[in-house]
DNA sequence: ATAGATTATTGGAACGTTCCAACTTTTAGT
DNA sequence: ACTAAAAGTTGGAACGTTCCAATAATCTAT
């Protein structure tokens, strides 16, 4: 409500030394919540400050020296839900520690992700939280890292290197859906999706690994490549079942290949989790509700998303702590297609 | 790949300027692409800065008296797909007309976005892109008008007043889904969801319309409140169904409330389409794939993001100019839900 | 009352850019 | 060759903050 008719120039720190009759130091000091000015002078800069609508110049703050308060935070597929509620974990924290988010999404684009990536060095971010675009060269990391800005990657991890990352046990969680699997008397189990990538090697790695426990031989033919989404998932359980087919169950490479999976199945009248098992990978919202609802490998996405921010808040507060691994523990939510 | 070993200072124009053997302002000139300066010059200033490994200082910049490029977004619920969708497309426009998206999420609480806003205004934003909180004061539009921030609402319309807006037209949309759900045969159509707020009404509207001009009668009970997610669709859906009904079909308030309509439907092995028609509203990425595929209306959430990104972006261009408004015209797409 | 310590306050330089007015060099016209 | 105009370049002030060093005011102990 501070409404200047013609706001020629906005109202600065030395309008309200001026009306407070101290000087711009002083008013510096009040702002910022120095305890050397004297609480009765302190209180004259304050009402002086909220009479003429004062609103603090971040950038000339910043200009002289000050650190800036914008985390880039890079995400490639908003479109898929568990990078939304990753996304809103990440915001959460951040908004909460005093942050506010550049947001970009790159959309899997290598070269997008390198212009934002400019730009937030531009603006002087304090920070980066990176989900690496598919394809990004590893070297990418010690570039930023070179350019002294705190970074942490999450969801996929680029492989050995000082960076800090956050992220979930994908081996760990896709073994323990297979097994699962394997357990209720499934044999012929496919690995359903995902593209090329370390996330799609580490859960096809768990994927092997349970079969390799239960002595169960490893059939190249059942991983059955998909594009990571609803589509993709549907395009390939669709090839799946009107090849004639045994296989019986399948470990999807996220939740939303196995709602692509599961609408292939309902549209040829088969219900999940009697007719085949299924079950996905992440636990987004969306997958409580789904029809029937999914059984899944839970690594609390937004919960996730909070860890993500804590790893970088952490390295911004403390620059030379040792490298942070933070690795969600998933566990199996089972709920009606396993 | 241009580290300084100890970047105990950033470099700044005046040694790229000692560099190639000019003065500041030529330099200035230079990076911004000026033609004052000739042509062999510039290309020395342009090798200088290259060599040195310049990087632009935004916050200096801006602080001399140009435009910040950072322009916010405000988003109430991004586990909604349909927001994710809108926001995939504003960032896309914005990241491309040269701006950078500062994000933040509200949750629906009035506090946390007039605390991002204040942020948004220190940060010096050019421009606000904003879909109000629940129970947003119409007055809060009027406050950021009057920090000279251009702004468009997007999604919610607050009512009269002289701001952009972007969003679509809810009336319509469901008084086609209404209308042909009615030529369909069906007369007992419920209307599923959603929560006191302008959408809200402005969908129920049309499904009030709609029976109007078929001079089928409005029956109050038949409009069932429910949150607008998943759970509160799949909630007042279980609810409907527990008692004994005679309505045959629902008309949803969003897609994601028909999927959790699905979701109770599935439960009780009715199939949607041949024992209870139901159609969304939005047509997020989901919808085509959901079990089975979602009818709903149709308003293209990425287009109608980057026309949100559109309106404002005019705004800024034209300070003056009238108020623009956007309503993105509605399709009934019919898939297997009705 | 006074030196010394303590507490409050302040002037001014600095951050890295832009942009104007002024200055220098080149070109064109006679 | 000389002047006027055009083209190219530059110094310096300004943007709004912070923070150091310095000053001013107040207190404490003698």
């Amino acid at each position: 409500m501070n409404d200047n008719p013609s706001p020629s120039r906005a109202i600065t720190i030395v309008q309200v030394a001026a009306e407070a009759n101290v000087s711009k130091s002083t008013v510096s000091l009040v702002l910022k919540g120095s305890l050397l000015i004297k609480g009765d002078t302190a209180e004259r800069v304050r009402a002086a400050a909220i009479k003429l609508g004062y609103v603090y110049n971040r950038r000339a703050g910043e200009l002289r020296g000050n650190a800036s308060n914008a985390i880039g935070v890079i995400i490639n597929d908003l479109m898929n839900p568990f990078f939304a509620e990753i996304l809103v974990g990440i915001e959460r924290k951040l908004v909460e520690a005093g942050y506010v988010v550049l947001m970009a999404h790159t959309n899997e684009s290598v070269e997008i992700q390198t212009k934002v990536l400019m730009s937030m060095r531009e603006q002087n971010a304090a920070g980066i939280l990176l989900c690496p675009a598919l394809n990004t060269p590893r070297t990418l990391l010690k570039t930023i890292e070179s350019w002294g800005i705190p970074l942490a990657v999450f969801v996929r991890n680029l492989g050995p290197g000082d960076y800090d990352f956050a992220g979930s046990n994908n081996e760990l969680g896709v073994s323990l859906a297979t097994t699962h699997l394997l357990n209720a008397g499934h044999t012929k189990i496919a690995f359903l999706g995902g593209q090329k990538g370390v996330v799609q090697t580490q859960r096809l790695a768990g994927y092997k690994v349970a079969l390799a426990k239960k002595s169960v031989a490893f059939n190249a033919d059942w991983v059955l490549p998909a594009k990571p989404n609803r589509q993709g998932g549907y395009d390939t359980m669709s090839a799946l079942l009107s090849q004639k087919t045994d296989v019986t169950a399948a470990v999807c490479y996220n939740d939303i290949v196995a709602f692509g999976a599961l609408s292939a199945l309902g549209e040829r009248g088969l219900r999940a989790g009697q007719d085949f098992a299924l079950i996905g990978f992440d636990n987004v919202l969306d997958s409580a509700h789904s029809n029937p609802p999914l059984s899944t490998v839970d690594i609390r996405p937004s919960e996730l998303g909070e860890q993500c921010a804590q790893v970088l808040l952490q390295r911004i507060r403390n620059p030379n702590a040792a490298r942070q691994l933070y690795l969600s523990t998933p566990s199996l939510l089972l709920r009606q297609t396993a």
